[in-house]
DNA sequence: CCGAGATAGTTTCACCTGTAACCATATCGG
DNA sequence: CCGATATGGTTACAGGTGAAACTATCTCGG
C-alpha cells in the first residue's frame, strides 16, 4: 500500500472516515442495551427475573401452550438458553411440562396459576414502559420505526445467509 | 387476586395484550443483534477481531490518541471491557500505550503502524456493510431512524436515571 | 509535608452464554 | 421388525462479562 505518507492531522482526506457515535449498527446496540437496561430493571427488581426468564414467560403467556423448540424460534433464543430459563421458571412454580403422548421427547410448557399471575401482573407494566419510550414521537413515527427495523432485519438476515 | 375464572381461551379481553414479536424492546434487540452479527462477521474473519476490540480500534482510529477511560466513555463500554480489549490489541501490536507524564495513572492508546493498516482496512468494509443495510431505505429515511434511535436513548436514559 | 479521599486501570470471582457432546425417543428404509 | 439417522431437550465445558476488590497515582485540606 505505497501511500504518500500524511504529515498533518486531518483524518485521511482520500478514505472515507469513520465516526463510532454516528455508525449505524453501534448505534442500533447502544439503544437496544439502553432499552433492555431500562424494562430488564422492571422485572429483575420486581419479579427476580432475567431476560430469558421473561422472554420464556411472555411468550408461553401469548400462546397459552408451546414446546420449547417452538418457543426458542418464536423468542430468537437458542435451545439451550430456552432450556435453562424453563428449568428456572418450572423450579420456581411459573410453568408447568406437559408432555405430549404424541411424541414423548417434547413438551408443551404452560403457565401455572401463578406463573399466570405473575404474567398479568408484568403485562401492563411491559406495555406501559414500551409506550412511555416513544411518549415524544409523533404519530406515525412508531410505525415507521417499526418497518425500518423490519427491513434492516431482512437486510441483515439476507446478509447472514450467504454463508 | 379476586378474577372470575375466564373459562374461554380469548386472551384477557380486559387486559392489553403484548405480543413479543411486536414488543419493541425486543424487537430492537433482535435487529441490533442481527445487525452486530453480521458486522461481527467481518471484522471477525478476516481480522481476528471481536467486538470490543474493534470499537477501541474503531476509537483509538477516530481519535488518534485517548485514555482508556474516554474510550470507554465514547464506546459505551465498562473500563473493564476496555482494558481487556487493549490488552488484546496491544498484544497483536495494533495499539501502543504512551504512558502520560503529566498523569503517570493514566496512559493514551494510539494505533501502531500495523494498527492503522488495519484500520485502513477495515473501515471502508464497515462503512460498506452500514451502507448495504439501509440501501433500501428512501431518501430521508435514515436521517429518520437516527433521530428516532435518538429519542430512543434520551427516553431510556432518562427513565434509567430515577435510580 | 502528610494523610484522607478520588481516580486510572487491572485482577478476581461468580455468573451467563454458546458449542459440542450427550440421552431419549421417533422415523424411515429395507 | 430392526438398524441408521433425525430430532427434542439436557448437560459439560470453555470463554466472555460485570461487580467488586485491589494497586498505583494524584489531589486537596490542614
Amino acid at each position: 500500500m505505497h501511500l504518500k505518507p500524511k504529515s498533518s492531522a486531518a483524518p485521511a482526506p482520500g478514505d472515507a472516515t469513520l465516526t463510532l457515535a454516528g455508525f449505524l449498527p453501534y448505534r442500533l446496540n447502544v439503544a437496544a442495551a439502553a432499552v433492555s437496561e431500562g424494562l430488564a430493571r422492571l422485572y429483575a427488581t420486581r419479579f427476580r427475573l432475567g431476560i430469558p426468564e421473561w422472554r420464556v414467560l411472555a411468550t408461553v403467556g401469548e400462546f397459552r401452550s408451546m414446546t420449547a423448540t417452538a418457543i426458542g424460534l418464536h423468542a430468537h433464543m437458542g435451545k439451550v438458553k430456552v432450556s435453562r430459563a424453563a428449568a428456572a421458571l418450572e423450579g420456581r412454580g411459573l410453568i408447568r411440562r406437559e408432555p405430549n403422548p404424541q411424541d414423548l421427547r417434547e413438551a408443551f410448557l404452560v403457565l401455572t396459576p401463578d406463573g399466570e399471575a405473575v404474567y398479568r401482573e408484568i403485562v401492563p407494566l411491559a406495555l406501559a414502559y414500551a409506550r412511555s419510550l416513544t411518549a415524544d414521537f409523533r404519530p406515525g413515527e412508531e410505525a415507521t420505526l417499526n418497518r425500518l427495523i423490519d427491513v434492516l432485519l431482512r437486510r441483515a438476515g439476507e446478509m447472514g445467509g450467504g454463508d
